[in-house]
RNA sequence: GCCCCCAUCGUCUAGUGGCCCAGGACGAGGCCCUCUCAAGGCCUAAACCGGGAUUCGAAUUCCCGUGGGGGCACCA
């Protein structure tokens, strides 16, 4: 039984954006570290040159403060573990990676890469599995070091065992026995002198004090390969669990790249940067995600706290999850009706004066009770109360006329609601409503067809917030001009 | 081709041998409320992949199929 503290990670390379697969691979040891006391270190794996993709790792490090994932240690703000950017822990990998030839575990391997394509080529030819034929396994060690010394370029690979097998423990899956036989001579360390991620990785779990390691089922294959690097320099092995992939809304398929594209199309984005510019908020991502692999047995509408208070890692599920993204909308119109009204009135400002609105914050914050309930994202705003910043509204002189009536019809009614609205001393609905409604009586006619008129004439929409409380916030003076342009529309018809 | 993993309503899941003729949520349908759109309330349909085995008893354990997913690089 251990009593070592716990300390978690999330460990992404800077090769793409920061997407929903990044963030649930970060929220899980997050939560982990967090419901335990523990460390949550943030690690950039930067050890592959060719496909490092400048802005990466500020992107990864944006979205997770977005999301509210605050990393104990890391690049920017250090630790006591640090540095936390793999390239720049080069000699390290390299001491430990002789350290394991030393041992006996590891040996230099001075094959060229065009030997090796030829040697794979003849294997698949032959329906055999494409591996290593260990043409350098037997070299001595001191011939090794010699030609090393003479600069020759040289990878390190590790020396599988011939025989045997290997049993690991996957705590969502319990444990998995491997032939070592089917194992590979994998390369540690590169030509170029960075390690793999299969030195990288263990070398840092292991000096970070890693305890739990939660990533990414692209890794269960290679996990008996991990443990034979561990238990070769003579380490305990962390826990390890390993999360299944998102699976394409139709289930058929991992979430690819194409995929992501069409969901784009859609008006929807499994990346944080378009999740953000699309209205969608942290709470509402974080709670769709959480649930994608993580099952709780009701009240799935939870906070990042309140996550934490619940998380643990038994109730981890083993199996794929397809995205589905109504339910990404359920979460996040679910949290923002959560929200306090000041709360909501600055998150969606940013959306009115994108678009160049000129916001008045007295007028923002009596509109945010009206506009909660009907927002499914941040930017569904727009839709319902853009009038309530405009000077004028232009409404198509069709909606203003009521169902079942015609433009003369309409424009009488439009008049008779004008001379009402006068004759009131403010435009409070709780003065408004109750004339209006009586003409509504006394005319025979339907509240939809009089209050519709009116809808349209004073917010230039057929669908808006509340009528009587629209009208109050729009002003008097705004609204009788309003209704007044409607009647001589409507009579122009 | 070889290796590994997974398998409950359309989707995310609860369920750890009797509490399950399987619970919740999204979505769908219906009703109520209602000035539009929502929100809210009530209700309905909807699943243990198939076959064996163990057991008094299996969604839950084991085996075999089938289906799905992942991996087999000097990428992570």
């Amino acid at each position: 039984m251990s009593i070592k503290p716990i300390r978690t990670r999330f460990a992404p390379s800077p090769t793409g954006r920061m997407h929903i697969g990044n963030a649930r691979s970060a929220l899980y040891p997050f939560l982990l570290a967090r419901r335990l006391g523990g460390t949550f270190i943030l690690r950039i794996e930067d050890t592959d040159q060719k496909r490092f993709v400048p802005g990466a790792e500020q992107e990864l490090i944006d979205g997770l403060h977005w999301l509210g994932i605050q990393f104990d240690e890391g690049p920017g703000i250090g630790g006591p573990y640090g540095p936390y950017r793999q390239t720049e822990r080069r000699e390290i990998y390299h001491e430990h990676a002789w350290k394991l030839v030393d041992s006996g575990h590891a040996f230099p391997c001075f094959c060229t890469s065009e030997r090796l394509d030829k040697v794979r080529q003849e294997q698949m030819k032959n329906k055999q599995n494409p591996r290593y034929d260990g043409y350098c396994r037997s070299l001595s060690i001191d011939e090794a070091r010699q030609r090393v010394a003479n600069g020759e370029k040289y990878v390190i690979r590790f020396k599988m065992p011939k025989e045997g097998s290997i049993t690991v423990t996957d705590h969502l899956r319990g444990s998995i026995v491997t032939e070592n036989a089917a194992l590979d001579d994998s390369v540690l360390m590169k030509s170029d002198g960075l390690p793999t991620y299969h030195l990288a990785a263990m070398v840092d779990d292991q000096l970070m004090q890693i305890t739990h390691v939660i990533r990414g089922s692209e890794w269960l294959p290679s996990l008996p390969l991990h443990a034979h690097v561990i238990r070769a320099f003579g380490w305990d092995e962390p826990v390890f669990m390993h999360l299944s992939v998102f699976l394409k809304p139709s289930g058929k398929g991992k979430m690819s790249k194409r995929e992501a594209a069409e969901a784009i199309k859609d008006g929807h984005s499994i990346f944080l940067n378009d999740m953000k510019d699309l209205g969608y908020t942290p709470e509402g991502v974080l709670n769709w995600i959480v649930l994608m692999g993580w099952g709780v047995a009701d009240d799935d509408v939870m906070t990042l706290n309140q996550m934490v208070e619940r998380f643990t890692i038994d109730s981890l599920t083993p199996s794929p999850a397809a995205i589905n993204f109504q339910k990404l909308d359920h979460f996040n119109a679910t949290h923002i009706r959560l929200f306090s009204t000041e709360d909501l009135a600055g998150r969606i400002k940013p959306y009115f004066t994108r678009e160049g609105l000129n916001v008045n914050d007295d007028v923002l914050l009596k509109i945010v009770p009206l506009l909660r309930e009907r927002l499914v994202t941040l930017d569904d705003c727009l839709g319902f109360g853009s009038f309530f910043f405009k000077d004028d509204v232009s409404p198509n002189p069709e909606d203003l006329i009521a169902k079942g009536l015609d433009a003369k019809q309409s424009a009488g009614i439009a008049q008779r609601a004008y001379e009402i609205l006068l004759a009131q001393s403010d435009i409070s609905h709780e003065r408004c409503e109750p004339p209006l409604r009586a003409y509504v009586e006394e005319s025979g006619l339907n509240a939809n067809q009089v209050f519709g008129i009116l809808r349209v004439a004073t917010t230039g929409q057929k669908v808006s917030p509340p009528l009587f409380e629209s009208m109050e916030i729009i002003g008097r003076e705004k609204c009788l001009a309003r209704i007044k342009q409607a009647i001589e529309i409507l009579e122009k018809m």
